[in-house]
DNA sequence: CGTCAACTTGATGGGTCTCAATAGCGGTGG
DNA sequence: CCACCGCTATTGAGACCCATCAAGTTGACG
């Protein structure tokens, strides 16, 4: 799998962003084997040490918080090539969970320094993940602000640019899980979406099928 | 000015944590001058070369991103002993302000290895720095889920824990400031504070200082 | 005492949440 | 093949929270 450029947003403007130098952490490859993972089984929980990092081989993982009034904020999702399970701290301050059946690589942590590429040192491959991850969760912010319908349809198009898809995406999480990475209710994106295909700006083949048909009208209403 | 333990939330419960080595970044003298910035002088503003580190010697500094729509959008207040400008790229993605008059000491990233302490890795410096505003931001869109007076309450909070006071708070930015931090309005953000000073849990003696009369109930509100 | 900026307070409307009912979809067994 | 089931998604009606627009208040400074 192509190792994708990642998405910023610069004042509230859709761009995409060349990396610094070809992402040596994306492309790094962690160990060679891989463990499977059934549907919303629990790969680490929140408060359990950080041990190990997990990048996807195949399939799509969900992080997130759980709030004290019971709400569940989802803070990423990875797919296919992402690295995740990075912890600034010794403890996870999150949970990750498979969203559909996924094969993961895993390496310990403390056996990771043996696997580092020739001339690489360990901080700057954590440096480089932790400076991926907090581009991620600045533009998650960013998405936090806007109305309901800016939301959806940001959420539409990284998951369009995630894939490879050119225009049709196929989503591999629930409404929920849309509606708690967004911090909106499951009926509020269903509407959203009922009223783009309305506006006849997508269409909903199925449920978890999305047919991007006019980006233009998309990112003007991005607003 | 002693080196202050950072915040996180988990599970949406305020926690202190202690970090993972006595931060050497934060005690780490960038450089021995300072410039002087007058209240609202731009430090550096977005899309301009990220070629410097600041560091807060007095007064304090706000970081944001223009929104397309002509909102503004705080991501950080830094008081005395914090650092900020790194970017994960070679440009701003966000412009800095001085809110009051301001005395930063600056330091070319370029020149930065020259004086990082003897046995310290450059990557390990900037790996910590970015560890820290990833765990800022993270807060931050848990903060951004809860409902105005949660996220006026929490703001207060944490003022609170990064100002020595025990509960008494003087805050250096407006109530335009705040609101653009939280994603309120600056009438919300009022009449929140004075919702709360009614309820007695806090009080006002002038807009910009707060008195946190009742920890517990504050506590309690933010459910 | 006038001016200006910051802040507060009030009235109103709209966007999203809540609660509730209905519809679709995949699986299982008759 | 169809009936049934559980789960997910959609749709509707009403309430509530916060934004908006507008007016008034306070405090600093000349």
């Amino acid at each position: 799998m192509a190792v994708r450029t990642s998405l910023a947003r610069k004042g509230g403007q859709r761009q995409s962003v060349p990396p610094p130098f070809p992402s040596i952490a994306k492309s790094f490859d962690l160990a060679g084997a891989t463990t499977a993972f059934s549907r919303n089984e629990e790969v680490f929980g929140e408060g359990e040490p950080a041990e190990y990092l997990y990048k996807v081989a195949s399939g799509c993982v969900r992080t997130y918080n759980t709030l004290n009034d019971g709400r569940r904020q989802i803070g990423a999702f990875y797919f296919p090539g992402d690295i995740f399970g990075l912890e600034a701290r010794k403890l996870h301050t999150c949970s990750a969970e498979a969203i559909t059946r996924s094969r993961l690589q895993a390496i310990k942590l403390t056996e990771l320094v043996s696997r580092i590429p020739r001339g690489m040192v360990l901080n700057r491959l954590l440096l480089e993940l932790t400076t991926d991850e907090l581009q991620r969760t600045q533009s998650h912010i960013l998405l936090l602000l806007k109305s309901a319908q800016e939301r959806v349809i940001g959420f539409l198009l990284d998951m369009a640019d995630r894939e490879d898809s050119l225009s049709e995406i196929e989503l591999p999480m629930s409404r929920q899980d849309i509606a708690d990475y967004l911090g909106l209710t499951i009926e509020t994106v269903s509407r959203t979406l009922t009223r783009l295909e309305t506006a006849s700006t997508i269409s909903l083949p199925s449920s978890r099928r999305v047919v991007l048909r006019d980006r233009q009208a998309l990112n003007q209403l991005l607003n």
